[in-house]
DNA sequence: CTTTACGCCTGACGGC
DNA sequence: TGCCGTCAGGCGTAAA
């Protein structure tokens, strides 16, 4: 699932192909993404250039001579280069091909992604107009995110990946930073004390530049064309390993329902004396 | 205002 | 082997 560390890596492992380049050819083979792909933009793409290749928390943002084109990668969403795409297969939902011949092929099987044209200012956009700060942005830090989570109830886990405090934070990572900050996921975000959402803000940065690193690696792999850019083998720590050993300390990682979603976590390193009545408010050590 | 549940969609997986 | 139910997940929306 491209979260904010995968598009940066699909971002960079494109521009380099298209950037300045012009759209010469787009196929869109069906309109029923996440929202309804525009009518008419084949025609409207054609002939532009591209000016810039920008990301926006999970947006990939290409802009063009004339608009912006928003790409959004959903759960199962991911992009290929071709020179000469084949034969279209199933969940190959468009195509945008460029002079000097790179193409770029979308494929979504479950279709949460998405692909909208966006006519003036990107950022006013209702996508990405409420939209919070970039977490390796100087913007974002300990003290925003506990200013921020004054007086929530919910989850803290839930509190990180709300896209109006912070941009980009999906299920894996917000589980990975809580783990790296040992932090229990269900604490209440407006619980936590200044300290701990120190903390938290520096794991979230390590976790985000730990994952770009990881992708920075497959970068060279972009012109072999069964290669899925941005889909890079991130070392995880407690995501998808309930039942298996904590590498710290050995306890079985636990899975918690938070939200409707499943939470990974490991029950010793990430103990719950931060809701405490006795703990609230003061550092306790970590 | 905050918090919660839901729906979209398909592939993977487990049970029978 | 094959069918069927369940689950996962981002994110907007609606409802509480």
């Amino acid at each position: 699932m491209p979260e904010l560390p995968e598009v940066e890596t699909i971002r960079r492992g494109i521009e380099p192909l298209i950037l300045r380049r012009e759209i010469v050819r787009v196929v869109v083979r069906t309109d029923r993404l996440r929202w309804p792909v525009p009518s008419g933009l084949e025609r409207r793409l054609e002939g532009q250039e591209i000016a810039s290749v920008e990301r926006r928390g999970k947006y990939l943002l290409l802009r063009l001579s004339v608009g912006t084109l928003l790409v959004h990668f959903g759960m199962s969403g991911y992009l290929r280069i071709f020179r000469e795409p084949p034969v279209a297969g199933r969940h190959d939902h468009f195509d945008i091909c460029f002079s000097g011949g790179t193409c770029l092929r979308f494929n979504d099987s479950r279709r949460f992604g998405a692909l909208l044209w966006i006519d003036g200012d990107p950022s006013a956009h209702p996508l990405l107009a409420d939209l919070g700060p970039e977490p390796l942005s100087d913007s974002f830090s300990g003290s925003y995110l506990f200013q921020r989570s004054r007086n929530r109830r919910g989850a803290v886990k839930h509190f990180i990946m709300d896209h109006r405090i912070v941009a980009g934070i999906g299920n894996m990572y917000a589980s990975e930073a809580l783990f790296d900050a040992g932090i229990h996921p269900a604490v209440p975000a407006g619980q936590l004390s200044f300290c701990r959402y120190a903390t938290l803000a520096e794991s979230i940065r390590k976790v985000m530049e730990e994952a770009l690193s990881s992708g920075e690696k497959t970068l060279g792999n972009f012109n072999n064309e069964s290669a899925r850019p941005g889909y890079f083998n991130m070392h995880f720590k407690v995501y998808g390993r309930a039942g298996e050993p904590c590498e710290v300390c050995g306890r079985p990682i636990e899975n918690l329902r938070i939200g409707q979603r499943s939470s990974f976590f490991c029950p010793a390193c990430q103990n719950r004396a931060d809701i405490a009545p006795a703990f609230r408010e003061i550092n306790n050590g970590r």
